[in-house]
DNA sequence: CGCGGGTTTGATGATGCTCAAGCCCGGTGG
DNA sequence: CCACCGGGCTTGAGCATCATCAAACCCGCG
C-alpha cells in the first residue's frame, strides 16, 4: 500500500529509507467510497492526499450553477486545494471520489513538520507545487491555442487510463465543453 | 525607488527595517527600455523581477506561430518564468517591456540566500507563488465559465490601469481572443 | 420490466475566427 | 510643412466551432 507513494516520491527526489519511514509516520491512509467528498467547498482543506487507488476529481460551481472539473487524479497523483491548504482560507473547490479510493493523507501540521525535518520532502513538495503551477499555466495556453478536439487528443495521449475509467461528462467538463460536444467529437474521430 | 518594493512586501508580510535592508542588498535595480527582453525563450530565467515603474508582459508562441499573452505586469507586480527560475530548465516564455521600465531583480542564488536567512522573505515568496498558482487556476475556470465580453469587463474592473496603457491587441491576446473580436466587443459596449 | 442516468443525435443559434479592406494617427523624410 | 508610410484599430461578410434545446437511445439495477 505504501509502495506507490515511495515510487511517486522517488520520481522527483532521492530519499533514504529512514527518511521515508519518518515521513510515512506523519501520514495516514484512509478509504473513501465512491461519491464521498474529500473536500467540500466552504471548508478549509486540512489535508493533501496521495491517491493509492481509485480516482478523485476536483471541481467548482460557478455563479451560473455550472460545474467545472479542474483536476482528475487517478492513483499515483496528489490532489488537494493547495490554496486553502496553505492559506487556511475556505476552499472554493469540491473534491469527490469517482470510484472507491485508498488515499494517503498528510495534515497541514504534519506537512510543516515533514518539511522542517526532512529536507528531501521539502524539496519534493516545492517541486510538486511548481509543477502544479506550470501545469495550470500550460492549460491556459492550451485552451487558447487548441480546439476542443485537439485538447481531447492530447488528453488521451497523455492520460489514456483516465478516458477508460471516468464518465464522459467529467472529461467534457475538464476539457471545457458540453457532453454533447464531446460525444460529437468522438463520433467524428472514431468512424 | 525602493519604497514600492517595501510596500509590496508589507501587503503580505510584516518585516523589520533591518531584514528589509538585508533583503535589498541582495537585489539589483536596473532599467529596461521599451521592447527589450527581460527573458528570452530558450534561456534559463535567472532572475525574478519586481516592477517599480513601466509595464512588462510575458507570452508564448505556440506551434501554429500564434502569440499568447500570459501575464501583464505593471508597476507593483512581480514577473518571471517561475518554472524556469526554480528548475533551471530553459524557459518557454518571453518577457518583454511594453514601456521603459525600472525593475528590481533578484537572482536565484540570492533568492535562496534571502529565503534561508530571512524567514519573513521565505514566507513572502511562498505566498507569492501560491497566489500565482491560484490566479492561474481561477483563470482557467473563468475562461470556461465566462464569455470574452465578461472576461474583458472583469479585467477593466480589477485592473483599469492596464486598459489605458497597454495596446489593445495585447489585451485581446491575454483574454484569449483576436484583436478584431475585442474591437467589436468594445464597440458593442460603448455606444 | 421499468426507471433513470449517461450518451447520442438532430436542428438551430451564438460566439468568435478568417480574410480582406479601410481608417486613424504618429513618425519620418523630402 | 506636407506627403507618405506603417502599425494598430475598426468594420464587413462569411465561416467554423461549440452551445442550447429537445428527443431518442442504451444499459445497469432495483
Amino acid at each position: 500500500m505504501t509502495i506507490p507513494l515511495y515510487n511517486n516520491l522517488t520520481e522527483k527526489i532521492t530519499i533514504t529509507d529512514g527518511d521515508y519511514n519518518k515521513f510515512l509516520e506523519l501520514t495516514k491512509s484512509i478509504s473513501i467510497s465512491k461519491n464521498d467528498f474529500f473536500i467540500h467547498e466552504g471548508n478549509v482543506s486540512k489535508y493533501i492526499a496521495f491517491v493509492n487507488s481509485g480516482v478523485l476529481y476536483s471541481y467548482t460551481i460557478d455563479k451560473k450553477g455550472n460545474k467545472h472539473v479542474v483536476q482528475i487524479a487517478p492513483e499515483n497523483h496528489w490532489i488537494s486545494d493547495l490554496f486553502s491548504f496553505f492559506s487556511y482560507e475556505t476552499s472554493a473547490f469540491n473534491i469527490e471520489a469517482i470510484e472507491d479510493c485508498e488515499i494517503t493523507i498528510l495534515s497541514r501540521e504534519n506537512f510543516e513538520k515533514a518539511c522542517n525535518t526532512i529536507p528531501a520532502i521539502e524539496r519534493f513538495f516545492r517541486l510538486l507545487i511548481q509543477k502544479a503551477y506550470v501545469d495550470s499555466l500550460r492549460r491556459v495556453s492550451r485552451i487558447y491555442s487548441n480546439s476542443a478536439e485537439e485538447r481531447y487528443l492530447n488528453l488521451i495521449k497523455s492520460n489514456p487510463k483516465i478516458i477508460q475509467r471516468v464518465p464522459q461528462h467529467y472529461i467534457a467538463s475538464y476539457l471545457g465543453i458540453k457532453p454533447q460536444s464531446l460525444s460529437r467529437i468522438r463520433k467524428k474521430l472514431y468512424d
